[in-house]
DNA sequence: TGTTATGATTTTACTTGTAAAGTCATAATA
DNA sequence: TATTATGACTTTACAAGTAAAATCATAACA
């Protein structure tokens, strides 16, 4: 039913306008997002289709073909190649030889090892950020548990997904490593759109709350190692909330091509 | 004094021989290289090029000239370019804009930033690693020590450092967790130029042979918690051992490219 | 002598072209 | 009907070409 190529006629020499699998929804969120800073063009398209997976515009299993995404995003096919090259070696798209790109399906086995990966890296970047922040920027952590509160009354759990993110990947800026900061940031961030698709399924979170100030509380007390533990088992009750969640869930969204085609 | 470059006389029409900076030696290399396993150019390209980082081959600071790649491992610039840029994202080399890319320096601040990363994944695939592990594994990890035990005695340090990356290498293999495995694998991996550069200046390792059985001992034991805690202050350990010595070495090597011109 | 200007050269950054391989609808066949 | 064969079509995988930017040696100049 959701079968929407063309027969091909004999007659039709004429320029098909249906060879893309993407709504125009899709193609305005990826072509619309603001990458004007970013000079280079792979880095542009690094950014867009990162972006549109990490807010599930481009679902699990779709398939992102470089001559349409060239197309989109206004550049020719290879800086587009060269992203999704990046975002392959990162975990977001998976190659199929010769077949072309998919996004990374949302399956819990997949989710489990990022956390394992996330866990141990969130760890050492709140042992190491209990040395290195200033009091400063440990009042700036406690603002965002702030935020989180008024968010969490206003039942806006968008913007509390949002707000958690900041918390965590605060701390991971404030242990200053480059290298750990690329790789969390590419990996937790993965974590996203399981989140999102599972917002509604899972307890409010104001345990994380909680959670969050406690582990506030031993920064404070520049106590690292109690950090990491906190935070680990922090991130440990987060998965398990999130894979119970997606085991609830229908199947799996494997192909879900959300095309709207024009009358 | 070491300037190759030939002065161009007006009446120079003719080919340049001399426009690659590596040697024969270093061409050989990578051309020699067993590859052949790999249908696809670019991950040929990748593997040649960090076989030959992480072997000092290229050294520290030497450009790596995508024309220049092409050519040696017979294929385009375009497979070449793919392969440079994962080498980029995962930290092998540096891109200076409109520049091109050189090996990355080896500077202690790097290695510890990786270090950071390597003993906290390290220390959570021990963990996993744990629990997962059949006792046929664990004779296996107790034969990769004894292997080690010999090549102390036989004063082959360059075998024991295979043998000591074996060791962890398998480890992190019995995690089971293929992402947590190729971070490790791509940041962990850029030790060991380090520690080959620093090969003669550090203490003989018996000390890293008897903690590796301790390590063992408690797997068996099937203590998860334990074998992450000696794991991570085991590379803390010989983190400390790799940056005295490098400090202690001549002041840093950037741009040493140990060209063998023809006479 | 020291500094600035200049132009040839090199190298990326990006575009475009092409062959091979895989896919899929349809037709032929048992 | 079920299965296999066929061929048009799509898409990557790789090659090759081009323009812009940075570099560096040399020359002009104060």
């Amino acid at each position: 039913m959701n079968n929407q190529k063309t027969p091909q006629t004999i007659d039709s020499n004429v320029k098909r306008l249906d060879q893309s699998d993407l709504s125009l929804a899709v193609r305005s969120f990826l072509s619309n997002l603001d990458v004007n800073g970013e000079s280079r063009l792979p880095q542009r398209a690094y950014l867009a289709v990162r972006h549109a997976i990490r807010h599930l515009q481009l679902p699990p299993g779709q398939t992102v073909l470089e001559r349409e995404m060239a197309e989109i995003l206004g550049m020719s096919r290879t800086p587009v190649r060269e992203s999704l090259v990046r975002l392959e070696t990162e975990g977001w798209v998976r190659l199929m030889p010769r077949r072309g790109f998919i996004v990374a399906p949302l399956v819990a086995d997949d989710l489990q090892q990022i956390y394992e990966v996330v866990e141990a890296l969130d760890g050492v970047a709140g042992r190491l950020a209990t040395g290195r922040a200033t009091h400063q920027e440990l009042n700036q952590l406690e603002h965002l548990i702030e935020e989180q509160e008024k968010a969490l009354e206003l039942n806006d759990l968008l913007a509390w997904t949002e707000l958690d993110d900041q918390f965590h990947n605060y701390i991971v800026d404030l242990a200053q490593n480059p290298r750990l900061r690329g790789i969390v940031d590419s990996q937790s961030d993965q974590l996203y759109r399981a989140r999102l698709y599972t917002i509604g399924l899972r307890p409010k979170p104001t345990r994380s709350v909680t959670e969050h100030k406690a582990i506030l509380a031993v920064m404070r007390a520049g106590e690292p190692e109690a950090v990491r533990t906190m935070l680990q088992s922090h991130r440990y009750r987060a998965r398990n909330e999130i894979l119970d969640a997606l085991q609830s869930m229908p199947p799996l969204p494997e192909e879900t091509g959300n095309n709207e085609t024009f009358p």
